[in-house]
DNA sequence: TGACAATTCAGAGTAGGTCCTATTTACTGG
DNA sequence: CCAGTAAATAGGACCTACTCTGAATTGTCA
């Protein structure tokens, strides 16, 4: 939590119980959740606080750098506190995704041609596929 | 174009004006398009098809592997004919996907330890960061 | 402590689908 | 090359995940 208290007071941002606890629920939750997912989880702890808050919130904790906007696939918008060198395995079937760790994967950059005038943030390896969950429930085929 | 008809042929997808239609427009788009911006060039051509149509249609396209539903930021899937390995610069500030091609970053394979009884279809490098248009409009800070 | 800008809530509005059902259409065998 | 049938489409209702507006409230700094 000390890092969020640090990140506010550098862009500014003021602390209210909502964001600490939208910060909270995000760091404890291994998914990587949804607006709608911590709305309902602090919608427990403060019953007042509204969706648009919520996500408000969370846009505000990205451009602070607190937390990271991850790609999707489905319809939401996912967040993730995980802040660090990272990469992901994306299930095709059911659109979850996991987070693994491989540190040689960290050091791989862009090269000048390619990034160009693109201002690189981050890198990350992106493996698609099935996952065990989804592969054993699957046996039909298209249609 | 021959393409989409022998797939359509093997999976047993019957061949319409609206899916010949639909296909050929995300062909045409440069950009990753979203099922609704499809929609709305499509509609054009035959006035009475319906978002349903193309939204359905583009799900049984990426079942017939005919195209691919990319990872994106927003809320609104995003799909691409381009189905041969490729890498991805995505704009964290207009939420933009473009495509690079850089062969080394095709080679890349996530390790047994990693994948496990992941089944792997596609390994892609996304490259986050602003892009050279946004980068120029952006002089404010956070908030 | 008091002023005030930042933040929140409530409710309405919007984007991007998804589901249902009746009707129409493309493919198959005769 | 025509009829039967399964697949596909249109239209409309419905749904999820935000996003906006405006008024009320609250954290922060002097």
């Amino acid at each position: 939590m000390d890092l969020f208290y640090q990140t506010c007071r550098e862009h500014g941002l003021k602390i209210t119980p909502q964001r600490e606890q939208i910060y909270k629920e995000i760091c404890r939750s291994a998914k990587h959740p949804t607006a709608d997912q911590v709305y309902r989880a602090v919608k427990r702890r403060i019953s007042s606080i509204t969706l648009d808050t919520v996500s408000r919130t969370l846009h505000l904790f990205v451009k602070a750098g607190l937390v990271i906007s991850v790609e999707s696939y489905g319809t939401a918008r996912r967040y993730d506190p995980n802040v660090q060198p990272h990469h992901h395995l994306h299930c095709t079937e059911c659109g979850g995704i996991m987070d693994f760790e491989y540190r040689p994967f960290d050091r791989i950059t862009a090269p000048a041609q390619v990034a160009g005038d693109f201002e690189v943030s981050r890198t990350r390896v992106v493996v698609s596929g099935i996952c065990a969950n989804c592969k054993k429930k699957q046996k039909r085929k298209v249609r």
